[in-house]
DNA sequence: CAAAATTCATAACATTTAGTTATAATAATA
DNA sequence: TATTATTATAACTAAATGTTATGAATTTTG
């Protein structure tokens, strides 16, 4: 017969308390039940545990051994009493979780630490990587959810539209950084850094300025927003980007002035649509998404 | 109701199968034992488990999550189980061993050390003090066994007298290096290095001196054989010590000798008496002792 | 030192848990 | 759609775990 969890945690106890009597007090059973349930333990493992010294129960030399590890066990099993009970409450568990790679250097990692603080219990796996496979990560369901910004419709992804406000951007020393607003036509003879050409954000870009006449003098093409800021930072030509990276490098002195009319910017919180997703996945997308608010184009 | 092993069991195997037939097949038990296992287990936490996927259970992201903590959990289980057979086999257990200075610094590591090799699981608390402090480590059963040259008789404690031979020691250029062996007479005039003289061993050794009408030429008293042949080893004077010590310091330059008439040096292995001595402290005694067998006095 | 008190073991019994087989329900697959 | 594999449910048995009552053995106390 094998091991019965009951047998050991009547032994702990006892170890602990040196008493049957008060090994059944703390236990919540009888003392007979104690008694029984060492006495079957102690046959079933064939060696005697404890010596009675002045009406103690004193551990042998082996039991003591035993008392360790006995002890180590049932704190695990405590900690998983514990993990479960915080695992519906969403203060325990694994998220997985794609990124854009501009996200994962910069505003990811402030709210991931942030969402982390009191949340011992929890674990990540962030995975920086380009949309497409984002979007066949969350279709395999090999992740909880993905921040991307491309949108291609798929039956088994749900999907969240965040419209983001956006801003131009220059560096510090340029001619338009005295002007309140920038528009299309102020861009006419600047050199421009924008998204590829392939991506929704430049297809918008383009439509706004040709409704204005205007053509996009474009100069470098990039793939990230952050890279877009980069250059400017650095001196290199004008673009307009999400307002949440442009923040990132205010600091290195890049020029921030709003843009009419107005361009959203999509920002995509995605997830599989048929698993049910855990108390921590969902609890992360809110707050995720609650620290968006700041950039986020009111409607 | 708290958490049943057996609802643990079942679920690990079931996360690791994808399959609660195969679990059940694996826990040799039916499936519908299984199936209830699981059931009740998920009804106690409050959320699902595993969601069918093309016939198989795959486990929720969360069960994914208790699956580690489970699996740790089983293994210490498992862990505990090996242990427990280890301890009445003697391969497993501690080992609390008082002993000499003396001993602590050559004879004792290189027992141990050759003990332990094939006992991964058995944990070691040496203890060197003096013959006195031992005794009463012993008494109070603080210790399984002690390692000592004193002997004070005790109801609590039992002993195992070694006879020890012993040997003559110089330093290389010492003209008595020339004889095949060594008696009282020959030290007439060499200054002697002895333990001390209230020690048993000195008692014996003034016993068979006078015996031959010799007088001790007490030059240094020193407690332990080995700072003995350390003395000797620097080239200071002469000693009569037990062999197992002066084999420690020939590569240091000691001369050996044989000595006539035989003085025994008597070691005591001494332990509890009224407790059982756990199988390993039995193991123990047995492998310390035939240790002693090159060095040991055949009457 | 005897009496009282404490502590553990044993017995007889009740309840719960864990297992069984038989069979119905539900998916997956040909 | 029929077939097959897999899980769920039902009815029941055995084992484990609990209970109270009580006796034996030890400590403690008057």
């Amino acid at each position: 017969m094998s091991v019965k969890l009951r047998q050991l945690e009547a032994f702990y106890a006892v170890g602990q308390l040196g008493s049957m009597t008060l090994a059944a007090k703390k236990l919540n059973i009888s003392q007979p039940a104690v008694s029984r349930l060492l006495a079957s333990y102690s046959e079933s493992i064939e060696f005697k545990l404890f010596n009675r010294q002045n009406g103690k129960l004193v551990p042998t030399q082996d039991a003591r051994f035993l008392l360790r590890e006995v002890g180590r066990l049932l704190d695990s099993l405590e900690h998983i009493d514990e993990i479960t009970h915080s695992l519906t409450s969403g203060n325990a568990g694994h998220l997985k979780i794609a990124c854009l790679p501009g996200f994962s250097t910069s505003h990811m990692p402030r709210v991931l630490s942030e969402f982390l603080i009191n949340r011992p219990n929890v674990t990540v796996n962030l995975e920086p990587d380009g949309a497409n496979r984002i979007f066949e990560w969350i279709i395999s369901e090999q992740y909880d959810c993905g921040i991307t910004d491309v949108f291609s419709d798929h039956p088994a992804v749900e999907c969240k539209r965040i419209p983001m406000k956006t801003v131009c951007i220059m560096s510090e020393g340029n001619t338009l950084g005295k002007k309140k607003f920038i528009t299309p036509e102020d861009l006419v003879n600047e050199p421009m850094i924008h998204s590829r050409r392939d991506s929704a954000f430049y297809r918008k870009l383009e439509e706004v300025f040709t409704l204005h006449k205007v053509k996009i003098n474009s100069w470098i093409e990039t793939r990230q927003f952050n890279s877009a800021c980069m250059l400017v930072a650095e001196g290199r030509g004008i673009s307009i980007v999400s307002e949440m990276d442009a923040r990132e490098y205010e600091s290195r002195g890049l020029i921030i002035k709003p843009f009419t009319p107005v361009i959203p910017h999509t920002l995509m919180l995605v997830r599989p649509k048929h698993t049910a997703l855990s108390t921590i996945a969902l609890e992360f997308l809110d707050f995720f998404e609650s620290s968006l608010e700041p950039f986020r184009l009111k409607s």
